[in-house]
DNA sequence: ACCTGAACACCGTTCAAGT
DNA sequence: ACCTGAACACCGTTCAAGT
């Protein structure tokens, strides 16, 4: 018996396009041109159809782009971050290094990330998660909302500039490669004019790497632990 | 007598075009209509040339953006930051208050300045100034190294995320305004789903004020402190 | 050195038309 | 509902030519 040509379950005679299959075309072109290569028309060249086919499943550009990021945010791991068995810090810290890991790997959609509010499921669920953590480490409700916005600043903050040195449509480089990029360029400074950063040039080289980056979130969750009693 | 028509004094038969006149027109676009108003074409219809004549000034678009950007950095005020008389809290605080008064007048500018490396001459003598006010707090060179970074990534975190909200070719609200426009749309999130973020509703809508920012702030320089000895 | 006219290879989006 | 062809009003950049 053949089922009945139902819309749902025909293998269809042109082309099945969906969303997601947009979507997955438009992270392709992004992550190997940058930003400058999520075109309309370039997208719709790589699924195969005529670039006003897209408008049909989504209503501008714009609205393509906020979806990219909303499923790249879904991406992210967040299961050490709602596990209340571990210690806040640890749970907090894993959270801004899963972001950071999937980000580095998508860095064309930092850009976007950062154009688009941060209003999605996935953004209001971290949020909520965040806010959860926080009361399981002893702030009141209100700190723990201006200290989970304070986190993620500060994990945005930290990307957008790390991301901001590449070359969008160059090949991405490892961590030891990037810095060692960051130190060719600090010994064209004049060490007349900044005579601190000359002589730290070391560590400022060293900016862009998962050390400074969990550092700088030590040092900002030792102050909001400074904010109250216990500290567990 | 006449001067000698030198190329330096002469007033010019049809137009004395300038870089910095060229600046000023991309910062009026910038302004009025957000980034996408920033074309190459916009400008030089604006000062009233023909677009390729802006070739002879910038070699490219974002040769021109660099210069802009770099030009709004030298206008921060950092009189304060250089105020060895003043706590060493008092003048990151400034610092971080000049910033973001600055960038909010251009909110334009911001996707430009996290698109663009953290390198010209304001943004290294920025760095250095900070440099030399957590020496001046106790810091060691290489956790002044540190924080400096750490402060710079939350100033430019905080405001990028700001500014995302807004529509970059509407007028600019004031904070209460944003204030209000955030609160309204916290009103749709289903409290259900996310109910410590809809417990919290009043806080997040102020996450974009200078309350929460220097509240942050404050937060992060604790941690700072935290690492030394003396917080004179 | 500084500017123009014309052109190239792109954009996002809309509209009328086809199935 | 879903797709196409054609068009509109834009882009950044280059090239040859003028002064």
């Amino acid at each position: 018996m053949t089922p009945p040509s139902s819309a749902r379950a025909r293998p269809g005679p042109p082309r099945a396009l969906s969303e997601a299959e947009i979507l997955a075309a438009a992270l392709r072109l992004l992550d190997q041109g940058g930003p400058a290569a999520l075109s309309v028309r370039g997208v719709a060249n790589e699924v195969g159809v005529s670039p006003n086919a897209l408008y049909t499943y989504f209503p501008t550009k714009s609205a393509l782009a906020r979806a990219l990021v909303e499923g790249l945010l879904g991406q992210v791991d967040r299961r050490t971050l709602v596990d209340r068995s571990q210690p806040w810090r640890t749970r907090i810290v894993a959270f801004a290094l899963a972001v950071r890991t999937l980000l580095l790997d998508h860095p064309g959609a930092v850009p976007l990330l950062l154009g688009s509010p941060y209003d999605g499921p996935n953004a209001l669920a971290s949020h909520e998660e965040l806010l959860e953590v926080l009361a399981d480490a002893g702030l009141t409700p209100e700190d723990a909302a201006r200290a989970a916005y304070l986190i993620i600043t500060y994990i945005l903050g930290s990307i957008a500039l790390d991301v901001a040195e590449h070359d969008p449509a160059a090949a991405p480089l490892d961590e030891p490669a990037r810095t060692a990029a960051r130190r060719a360029a600090l010994t064209h400074i004049p060490p007349g004019s900044y005579p601190r950063t000359a002589a730290s040039a070391e560590v400022i080289a060293a900016y862009n790497t998962t050390t400074q980056y969990t550092w700088g979130l030590r040092r900002l969750l030792d102050g909001l632990a400074g904010s109250t009693a216990t500290t567990r």
